[in-house]
DNA sequence: GTGAAAGCGCTAACAC
DNA sequence: GTGTTAGCGCTTTCAC
């Protein structure tokens, strides 16, 4: 493992000048050349822990996601990544499953490893950020909300469950049910509420599920729809997992769109049916990365105006109408 | 930012007493109490980048994969990182692109930032593992294999290649295409190999297409397949995501297993068609990921046992006769 | 433009 | 058991 010493004893030089040469400082061109054979010659790599210990921070971004296997969650993921390359972080990618416990550990170590900042998805409405804020790391919220003043990009929750219902009421279904996520994160219950203003029921309607926003969630939910006595004519899937859930239970009963409405916030990943059958709200997974990343990045560079939260447009695509899914 | 100085202050013992209660060793329980409320009362978290500066290695294991939006990579990442979790290191999860550049700049971050280890899916058969080798970073080659004498986890890509081709030849099938992945993708020259054995045709058949490992590379692919003058009447998908595009543009065209034969190398992530009207050969993604993680773990508790490659099995899940896709 | 030297926060000898 | 102290490799004043 060469270091800067080595480097410099080579080229004749100080460590400080080879550092220089390292960071863009002016030097003189015949001593920049010379340090650069010299670390070419002993394959010099730049020892990172030490300049960040000294700079006191680092270029790694974490990204903190509840659920890395869900698409939506990997393409966001994509346009922080693209975009913080792009600048001349790194990031590093942290799974959380949902759990705050895991969240919090995970937080610890961007503070621990001082982390220039930190992209969340919050697995609860009460994750703690003070250490974080206390220690000016900054932070992005992203896709969920927190109880802090921080800076946010969001979409609109309560419009995407609005409009998913509304679509399937003007295609003439009567008794719509929604399968949503947990309670306590912010995009399951303002999807909810969204539901609720347009079939006028209260959000703890028969036809209301709540699931834990992956495939099996959904399937559960939506057996149990069809089980009930008076099942509903369509379905309000709240994330593109519990879509794919419900649309697996639907086939498999013979029960497709467009009879049988569905609709999905959120991109239906890899399938095979016929998307123009089902009414999709597509989220836009990978912008929201870019502009969570760009937000924080600015942040880092010292910004400091007040916190700012962006909410990034839905777009309602109704299905067609008599297009099967298949 | 309390260091451990301070909270050495407040507690009435040296700094060296705080980092033995944070790293295991024998203090006497009054002190050890005494520096736990210290540190608690400062809000104290240690400092890794220090630590790792001093201890020349951390406790952060690199997961280089190449694309970060396949389910088969998410699920090898979550065994790498339920492994490494239980025994305490952090995963940071790199996504390449499949571009040798980007995954050269991943491999000298883990070695500039003393990483213990690296799980790497190697983006060509030409990965640069030297400079990790010459510096002694335990390295574990995961689905691909490099030049390099390192430690691996794969699976039997020609076997895959050539079960799948044989269930589709056994079903009845006579023309069957095959969609594989770029040239010199181990995992995409061995499939095709596992093929031409069974069709016995050579490996620049006409029947052959290379793709991208993406949706998009299998639409393109058996778009063009069944556009041929004399069309296959089957096909073996070469990975998961060409899957599902190639199984787009089938029902599209209507043209749906089992009268025309689809078999899957992988598993058909989020599908909603009936999977038992496809073959499959399921991947265990991520089992391959726990043990990479587990082997990596030993290397890094000192292990030096010659180079050891495990291959793990695949499991050929045959379609049902007769069963329609939908 | 360049070098000397201090110090980022921690760990691990080494002494007691 | 516990404290003292010397670095880990780098950046950054501060002189020159």
């Amino acid at each position: 493992m060469a270091t800067i010493y080595e480097v410099a004893a080579l080229a004749g030089v100080s460590p400080a000048t080879v550092s220089r040469v390292f960071n863009g400082a002016r030097v003189s061109e015949g001593k920049a050349r010379a340090v650069r054979d010299a670390a070419e010659q002993l394959r010099f790599v730049p020892n990172r822990t030490a300049r960040t210990l000294r700079r006191q921070n680092s270029e790694v971004i974490a990204l903190v996601i509840p659920d890395i296997e869900n698409p939506f969650f990997t393409s966001l993921a994509r346009g922080v990544e693209d975009r913080a390359q792009a600048a001349g972080y790194s990031v590093v990618l942290c799974n959380t499953d949902e759990d705050p416990a895991k969240e919090s550990t995970y937080l610890d170590i961007a503070i621990s490893e001082n982390m220039a900042g930190v992209v969340l998805a919050p697995a609860s409405d009460h994750s703690d950020l003070h250490r974080l804020i206390e220690r000016n790391r900054p932070i992005v919220a992203i896709d969920r909300g927190t109880s802090f003043e921080i800076d946010g990009v969001m979409t609109d929750n309560r419009a995407a469950g609005h409009s998913a219902t509304s679509a399937l009421a003007a295609a003439g279904h009567r008794r719509i049910a929604l399968i949503t996520g947990p309670e306590g994160i912010e995009t399951a219950d303002e999807r909810l509420r969204g539901w609720a203003q347009v079939v006028g029921a209260d959000t703890a309607h028969d036809y209301v599920r709540r699931a834990n926003y992956r495939v099996d969630g959904g399937r559960a939910a939506m057996t149990s729809l069809l089980e009930m006595p008076e099942p509903p004519d369509a379905v309000v899937a709240g994330n593109n997992l519990m879509g794919v859930g419900a649309l697996q239970v639907l086939t498999g009963a013979g029960r497709m769109p467009p009879e049988f409405g569905v609709a999905v916030i959120g991109d239906l990943p890899f399938t095979t049916l016929r998307p123009t059958a089902i009414t999709r709200v597509q989220l836009p997974a990978r912008q929201m990365g870019v502009t969570a990343a760009t937000m924080l990045i600015e942040r880092i560079g010292g910004d400091t105006q007040p916190a700012r939260t962006v909410v990034l447009r839905n777009t309602l695509v109704p299905a067609t109408p008599g297009v099967r899914a298949l």
